[in-house]
DNA sequence: GACTATATGTGCGCATTGCGTACTGTTGTA
DNA sequence: TACAACAGTACGCAATGCGCACATATAGTC
């Protein structure tokens, strides 16, 4: 491995090797940490990290970098390029004010579910996830509903590169038993994953389809010492798949205008 | 100008404003305005477009290039790493959920301010901003507070650096003006800006202290059509004040424990 | 169809850039 | 005082990344 292409721009990889460095873990690191992190001289990392200092994404405290807020400006463009979660917040907030509960949207990268939108209930303290958060794909509702909509190929590799694990008793625990799982997904069109992430953390996610294209998923995070497992796809399945259908709707509108 | 240290590494900022170039009005950009963007030749361009792609960072489609998801991880670190907005969630949706209204935290980066965390009450159909998004500090109450706080070099520098904008009728008009709010805000301990960024937008921040340390500012967003200045000031200012004390100690605590 | 105009893809030679090594200075520890 | 581990700096060399130039593709115009 390591073969790179000819048109490679290795500085490019560096300079954001050197931003991932600084993680929840590792708020402040120093030059010989960077260094060892991605594998470069500390004259190198240096270079780097004095080169980001100066364009105001890290700051230096004696010899201990840390990043300020500009390196969410990043992101900040991809959020705003996307329509989606501008379209979906307000169908986001109708349904978690009327179920009384949080809702999110997710979109697929790879092996996880990525947070774009999220509209969490002022009285419940729950999970703390943020927009741009990662969660595995495989152990969540909305990781099921995108991956089973999935074109087979897809859907294959997907579960060749998923690497399960034991959160709790009731997590999946093998491949076979996941792709069952999508199978009754796809046909029924929505998921329900109880607490196989996290003890009294159950989800329901549906697609998000407009005509033939897949846009997200949309979740309801239902409290623990809630109604039932039956009651909670009476009551809720038909408001998600209308909030679904009325976001594919705004989408629509919204995209045909502008580009 | 563009007289750079000899420590510059070129090529990271060059990543990093290929990453920038795309936007809300720019979603997806060619080759070609990307070079033009970024003021490079477009091979250079293209084989940063190419080389990011590889990353995972950005996808093509024909000679489209567009973001994907991936570039929030980037932010997304330095979300993880800051202990306030995880710590300040709690207060946000307490209070939130108490004036039934949306409260926010930020934190000053030059001249704007950077929402790290917000709690949006599902019943309004609220102002559109997310976290990661900057808005300009001189407008906003939180600005208000953060500037108001700083030593006062820094503050007659950013006076100096404020670019001041007719957004409506009541937006302050002077740099002058605007001392002498600041000076105001300084002295009461808190901001209310009415009307000055947008029609029927009113918000009231606090200053979030932990010791002599600013750490940033709390903001309730007033509803228009809601009870007039005096009675906001009375009736919420009390509570937000508590919410501010109450998240610098948590904020102590448990940044004591680690590092 | 021929002629522009404007786009993308690619090969190549050369200068710049960014590399690591080696050195100095500083701090903390045994 | 010796030693280890860290940060800062200088410098020479090679790889990296540069733009030019050419080939090719897709439209629009007459």
């Amino acid at each position: 491995m390591g073969e790179q292409p000819d048109y490679f721009v290795k500085s490019a990889e560096k300079t954001l090797a050197v931003l991932l460095a600084f993680n929840a873990a590792h708020k402040s690191l120093t030059v010989t940490e960077v260094a060892g992190a991605i594998g470069v001289s500390r004259a190198a990392a240096r270079r780097f990290l004095l080169t980001l200092v100066d364009l105001g994404y890290l700051e230096v405290e004696g010899s201990a970098y840390r990043q300020t807020p500009r390196v969410l400006d990043i992101g900040a463009s991809y959020l705003a390029g996307l329509t989606l979660p501008q379209v979906a917040r307000p169908h986001l907030q109708a349904l978690a004010n009327r179920l009384s509960e949080t809702t999110s949207l997710c979109v697929l990268d790879d092996q996880d579910i990525l947070y774009v939108e999220r509209i969490s209930n002022p009285r419940l303290h729950s999970m703390t996830v943020s927009i741009g958060n990662r969660l595995p794909a495989w152990a969540t509702s909305m990781g099921r509903v995108l991956v089973a909509e999935l074109p087979e190929a897809a859907r294959e590799e997907f579960l060749n590169n998923a690497k399960l694990q034991h959160y709790t008793a009731k997590t999946v625990s093998s491949i076979d038993e996941l792709r069952a799982e999508l199978d009754t997904v796809r046909e029924q069109g929505w998921s329900l994953v109880a607490q196989e992430l996290d003890e009294g953390l159950r989800g329901l996610a549906v697609p998000v389809y407009r005509g033939a294209q897949l846009l997200g998923a949309l979740n309801v995070s239902v409290q623990p010492g809630r109604i039932g497992s039956a009651s909670i796809t009476d009551e809720m399945l038909p408001l998600m798949r209308q909030a679904a259908i009325d976001i594919a709707d705004d989408f629509g509108g919204r995209t045909a205008e502008q580009n």
